[in-house]
DNA sequence: GGAGGATAGTTTCATTTGAAATGAAATCAA
DNA sequence: TTGATTTCATTTCAAATGAAACTATCCTCC
């Protein structure tokens, strides 16, 4: 007798937004990485440096959700670029202070303008309430699934 | 004088979409990967297979949105732990059709249980038309993210 | 003050990745 | 049939990745 089948990939809800993520990443990257030769890695340091101003590299990974060698070595590359500049911070000298150049801040404003009409067209079909209804289900996910993730953790040490 | 600030990265969707789809990503994957030894690629062909029956390898790559290498080298290593069989097409011999063994069935129900009981308790703070809305938002943004990315393709040709 | 321990950022190195090349089989065209 | 073209899966190889080690600095407590 075969198993009711219980696990419809339609409907999980993990794996569409898996999926989704995945193509809208990709087609927005599509947007810079041809015109501007930037990694998602290097845009989303310069958006957070656009959107917060000066921060040092442990604050960028951790409004990134990127790993700090994957923000050291963009670092590394969007500083060959001059797109950032890198002060020793004066009080704790371990700490890196990053801030983006002039060109940097021309870079982050023509790219912001383009990604944000890439995202007016992707929402074009959703309605303001479906879009506020969206983002507000995405951030209670995010902090349910990191609730989730530390629970089990927990379990298993 | 400041440009007006445009890019608020707590509402520009792409970012709040990979950021919550990673969290989600991750804390599901925790569960599966300790237990069961499988990476995310080896479970997704697991549910694919589990759900859709036998399929070729290039099926699964469509389904799974998983590239064909690393397709190839997930079923490499289900092969060689017997959770999958491969057989040679008898139509077109370049065809692989791969299915789920006995073991790997099994294998599949089990996870399948606890990712559906994981999902349960992280769609536990939504209401039933919540999650209706969320997938069917989710599928829309899928197909507008396909069609702009052609859009932008083709305009770069 | 200085020993022990945390913390910021970088580097190392074994593993993973994926674009492009390859091989093998099918299909089309002449 | 033969030659050119396309398609399926695999392999290759240069580049990216990230866990762990490392360096430099800071902090704490005796």
């Amino acid at each position: 007798m075969p198993m009711p089948e219980p696990l419809s990939l339609e409907t999980f809800l993990p794996y569409r937004l898996a999926v989704t993520a995945s193509f809208v990443s990709r087609g927005l990257s599509a947007v810079y990485e041809r015109r501007f030769g930037l990694s998602i890695a290097e845009w989303r340091i310069l958006a957070n440096l656009g959107h917060y101003g000066a921060l040092t590299a442990g604050a960028i990974a951790t409004h990134s959700t990127l790993d700090k060698p994957k923000v050291t070595r963009a670092l590394q590359r969007l500083h060959a670029r001059r797109l950032v500049s890198r002060k020793m911070g004066r009080k704790d000298r371990r700490e890196v202070t990053v801030t983006l150049t002039a060109t940097g801040e021309r870079i982050y404003c023509d790219i912001a303008a383009l990604a944000l009409a890439w995202e007016a067209q992707l929402l074009a079909t959703l309605s303001i309430s479906e879009r506020a209804a969206l983002l507000r289900t995405l951030a209670r996910l995010e902090v349910g699934a990191q609730v989730l993730k530390q629970a089990g953790d927990a379990q298993n040490d």
